[in-house]
DNA sequence: TCATCCTGGTTGAGGGTTCAACAACGCCCG
DNA sequence: CGGGCGTTGTTGAACCCTCAACCAGGATGA
């Protein structure tokens, strides 16, 4: 399946660095924004995201299968997610009367409420470990670098994709 | 505890893009390795990191609470992972004799083994999906980024830490 | 010595995610 | 029409993480 040990190349010891200072990074930057909006709203910053997609579309409605897909999750992850959101009154399940399978989230006025109280100090904690610590130079590379990365693991779901076409 | 709705800087169009970008290719970019790993080698990338951090510590053994330090891990998570890789013979804990508190987990040849296998897929992915996709200028730029968010984060720690102080 | 406080580590409950299995529906073609 | 086939969405079990509570052992000081 992998290639063998000897074929792989090792990361130098200027690369370890860079991995272990961009991983480090990351890792304690997600968790801060996580634990801010736990704590403040009640909420994990995935059920943020899927508030602010409903939020952002026509009729703040969307099809299970489209919203699963903005926010990046799995249709699994966001069917639990969804539920729970449901549970809390911030969204509603309508069933779609064009397709029968389908199912439409809608944000609630209530979600609406909650999402622009938690947006207000999700923003400022961005805005502070982020943009203020970071140069204008340095936000145009990391735009780049973002778009690379996304970019080279697209073409990698194309791959699998055609793998799974092989049969 | 926040400031009024009306003192948040919101984003602008285009932070708001650089923003997105960014979330999308860390996300991504995370997801996709832990998938690997979980797949090819059976544990989450959190496991790796405890196994990596053990095979570099003298003796394969580091106390509990060095380890999670290392790990950016907190005690609880930790407690529970070792408690797993001790029930797949990986690692094993003993007692420390100098602190009878203490607690030292240690790698196991089999844990070694193991690490060694999955080192080569995971290296290879992070090389394929990181390195392979940005330029040295841009790596340059990467490490420079994540130390700057990395510090703004241990600052903002360390505010925390005061806080608690103040009582 | 003993009371107090701090530190190291574990535990269990609750919640989030994944994975595989499944049900229900649309689609297509013989 | 009716039998495959792909799609949409849900479910339950297993797993991982968080949080708060807790125990046990050191450290400090009257």
């Amino acid at each position: 399946m992998m290639g063998d040990m000897s074929d792989v190349r090792w990361l130098s010891a200027e690369e370890q660095q860079v991995w272990r200072a961009f991983m480090t990074a990351v890792t304690k930057f997600t968790e801060h924004l996580d634990r801010q909006l736990q704590r403040d709203s009640g909420m994990p910053m995935a059920y943020y995201e899927i508030l602010v997609a409903l939020s952002e579309s026509p009729g703040r409605a969307l099809r299970m299968s489209e919203l699963a897909e903005v926010c990046l999750s799995s249709r699994s992850r966001l069917s639990h997610a969804v539920a729970r959101l449901e549970k809390e009154g911030w969204v509603e399940r309508r069933a779609c009367t064009v397709d029968r399978r389908g199912s439409f989230a809608t944000l609630t006025d209530a979600g609406f409420a909650v999402l622009e109280q938690a947006a207000a100090g999700h923003v400022t904690a961005v805005r502070e470990h982020l943009f203020d610590v970071l140069t204008p130079e340095q936000l145009r590379s990391l735009a780049e670098i973002s778009r690379a990365v996304d970019a080279g693991l697209t073409s990698e779901c194309a791959k699998a994709r055609e793998e799974l076409a092989d049969f």
